[in-house]
DNA sequence: GACACGTACGAACGATCGTACTATTATGCG
DNA sequence: CGCATAATAGTACGATCGTTCGTACGTGTC
């Protein structure tokens, strides 16, 4: 019997998370409607039917990716910024975390969430579901870190904690997007220097 | 002879600016990945091989799709603007022009460019080649109305207008994803609200 | 009236799509 | 070990993909 230290999942769960492992790369590139079941069955070695089997129709292993991405995101970006302290410093963490991970987790196509809600924000069905859920989500996490801020005094009283979650995603999102057409460092120092300004602006 | 008033262009020319009337609308909402020759087809009641002898491949079709959207793009956002006088106002039309321009082109499915940004960024090929000449265009246009607003004294003499444009741009972005999840009107005025101080902040 | 040409259609191709079935192999527990 | 079951493979299906080819219908020119 295999006891190595990182077998506690069976074989299937290991096969399962290794296909996710696959589609989430792919997501990051190509979007996750570029997420066939040919094409995962290639890039995994298996054949159509043993990939098939694991999830049961295409919607459910799209959907099954984009929850991946999610518990990779909040790994790589909220848990950490919460060994950071509360308040600006938090925050900080939050943004450097949030900018930096589809890099950090080898994510050579980008952030896939970012694809993920374009690719479905106007399209009705599960996908677009699921997706506005982690945005709604996400959102409300962000804002009660900024007024985490608030309350630390950090950030002035009569700060809109939701304005500034608002625009610090506005600079993340167009990070992501201005990395092909500034190049990565470039981009990197404009959405740093967009992020002081909006820490400064709302200093106490 | 056909001498109708409207009737500057041939039969051809008329049918293929209806094709990509439709494909527009369908990036818009579905993105160009899910431009088809058999369901753009259906939508304007051709045969697949009628409509594919106007564009000779899928590839020339999407790029085809994405000249008509800038086109429309500049017709909607950038040449109302130029009757605006230079500066501060221009840049407000702009912005004004820029964030209501989808609705205002009847595409349900929001910026179809923005589609296209996230689609093609990480994917080399004919696709990513055309919409990354498009975005440096036009953040070269941006800038240069930035500047104009510090040429004419409006914005403080230091202002760096690329770092303007940026997050000018950014506003945007977050714009048009936070719609669906805060409410268009929400959406608006955070957008606005988010405009102002950029302006704010620069102000001489 | 003959001819060329622009325009569109219909049929067919090989490939790939998602999915359904059956069969085979691998795994883990008693 | 032996057996139940989980996991994977194989095969086949109808649909749709982009594309090719041959053809027919107009329309305007010699």
């Amino acid at each position: 019997m295999n006891a190595a230290v990182t077998a506690r999942q069976s074989k299937g769960e290991e096969t399962r998370s290794q296909i996710l492992s696959a589609a989430v790369e792919q997501a990051s590139t190509a979007g996750f409607e570029s997420l066939t079941i040919g094409t995962l069955a290639e890039k995994t070695g298996m054949s159509k039917s043993g990939l098939f089997a694991h999830f049961g129709s295409r919607l459910d292993l799209q959907i099954a990716a984009l929850d991946e991405c999610a518990r990779q995101f909040t790994e790589a970006v909220f848990l950490p910024a919460l060994k950071a302290p509360r308040g600006v410093k938090r925050l900080r963490a939050l943004f450097e975390n949030w900018i930096t991970w589809p890099q950090r987790a080898k994510l050579t196509g980008g952030c896939p969430i970012d694809s993920a809600s374009r690719e479905y924000d106007h399209q009705p069905g599960a996908m677009r579901d699921a997706v506005l859920e982690r945005q709604r989500l996400l959102d409300r996490e962000l804002s009660k870190a900024v007024q985490l801020a608030v309350d630390s005094r950090e950030l002035a009283a009569d700060t809109d904690p939701r304005q500034v979650a608002f625009e610090f995603l506005a600079i993340v999102l167009v990070f992501y997007r201005s990395e092909s057409v500034l190049g990565p460092e470039a981009a990197l120092k404009r959405a740093r220097t967009a992020f002081d300004r909006l820490l400064e602006q709302n200093r106490r």
